[in-house]
DNA sequence: CAGTGGTCTAGACCACGTG
DNA sequence: ACGTGGTCTAGACCACTGC
């Protein structure tokens, strides 16, 4: 049994609402049961995981029903290689023993050389539109050595979140003089500057990042 | 039995998780079972939501541990009127018939004054210093009559949540010119305007919100 | 080998909504 | 009266860790 039931089951029920319209019922736990062949708890566990990711919702007595599509949860505060067609374009990777204090400080680590830190920064683009700059901080000895030389695993921050937590500031700032060219903005206009430090579940931080984003409307949404 | 029996531990669990240090293992899922009476299923529920929620973090074929303190996840994205002993006031209180036609559009309403709509503008401040103003517009026949006159409960989104979704986009800008002085902010100084918009289950926007936000580092935060 | 979390089963009772 | 989701039980097997 490779995969688990439940995410099998899960899977094939998202693969089924995809068709239906919004707020109409599905079958109930009970029909699902017998006809995928797996008992209640089961079933009720992959429903609970699309119920609490948006796809679907619970009326007591009713039954589960098909969320409007709208609603599916999503945040968009990370930058994610799957669903929106984003491109991606590094412009500096290095790896380095110190870099600026302030971050060497928030990332806990000394000038002692024991412990080297990855640098990148990449800017990501929609339809040849820049729509932010990234800049990561990565303390290398965290890091599997097999991601290190796969860009997309290496900064596609959602792969870390399943065993650690984030943090994120947002702060209204103009944008950096040596990134106002890149991402097509006057020096003196207001953007957002997102700042998040991953911390593992011991509360070891070990990435900082930093985004400047481009003051278009729709980049930055987050639905919950 | 009136709260469920999951709920009850969890609550007690959380409890006893304070006086705990960070990373130190708690009683395994089997001996949670025997003490507290429960099947093992009930009581992984309980930690289910704990984990969830960031107090509890598991190690396979180790054990259930205790989070960093700093890493509940949380969402200041939205006003909260537990924690953070913030104070509110409110600057205007009234129902109407039309608003804005741009309001009015995202919450799906026409003119022909069959539905009336609450709108609400606070001050929400910390230690006497304003952090940020918010427009509350609410359909008011999607309202509890009981809530109508209760500031409290009418106002805190976070009630709405459990059967509501709520996209918010988050965007650069300068405070406006009626808001300045009451934010003690600069006219031209770059601040983050957060929208929202709160839909039922069926996908039906009900209130829609504005928030205008002193840029002060610590406001806007978010971790999960 | 004993203990852990991860998954799964086949039942059960409840409160509530609808016909 | 029947069907729904919400809760709960008392087991079970697995893969893995640490001694």
């Amino acid at each position: 049994m490779e995969t688990p039931k439940y995410l099998q089951i899960k899977n094939l029920i998202h693969e089924e609402i995809q068709h239906m319209a919004s707020n109409e019922v599905i079958e109930s736990e009970r029909v699902l049961t017998k006809r995928l062949n797996a008992s209640r708890m089961t079933v009720r566990r992959a429903l609970d995981e699309l119920v609490e990711e948006g796809f679907l919702y619970r009326e007591k007595n009713k039954g589960t029903f098909v969320s409007d599509k709208s609603l599916n949860k999503k945040n968009t505060l990370v930058s994610d290689t799957e669903n929106n067609n984003s491109e991606f374009h590094i412009i500096n990777f290095d790896v380095k023993y110190s870099v600026k204090e302030d971050i060497m400080k928030k990332l806990n680590v000394g000038f002692d050389k024991t412990s080297s830190i990855i640098r990148a920064i990449r800017v990501v683009s929609r339809n040849n539109k820049p729509e932010k700059i990234e800049e990561f901080y990565i303390v290398r000895s965290f890091i599997d050595e097999k991601n290190l030389n796969k860009f997309d695993k290496l900064l596609d921050l959602n792969l870390y979140l399943k065993n650690s937590t984030m943090t994120q500031k947002l702060m209204p700032t103009t944008v950096p003089a040596k990134y106002a060219s890149i991402l097509k903005v006057a020096i003196d206009e207001p953007i957002i500057t997102i700042e998040g430090i991953l911390r593992n579940n011991s509360g070891i931080p070990y990435i900082y990042y930093r985004s400047y984003n481009h003051p278009r409307n729709e980049i930055i949404e987050i639905t919950f």
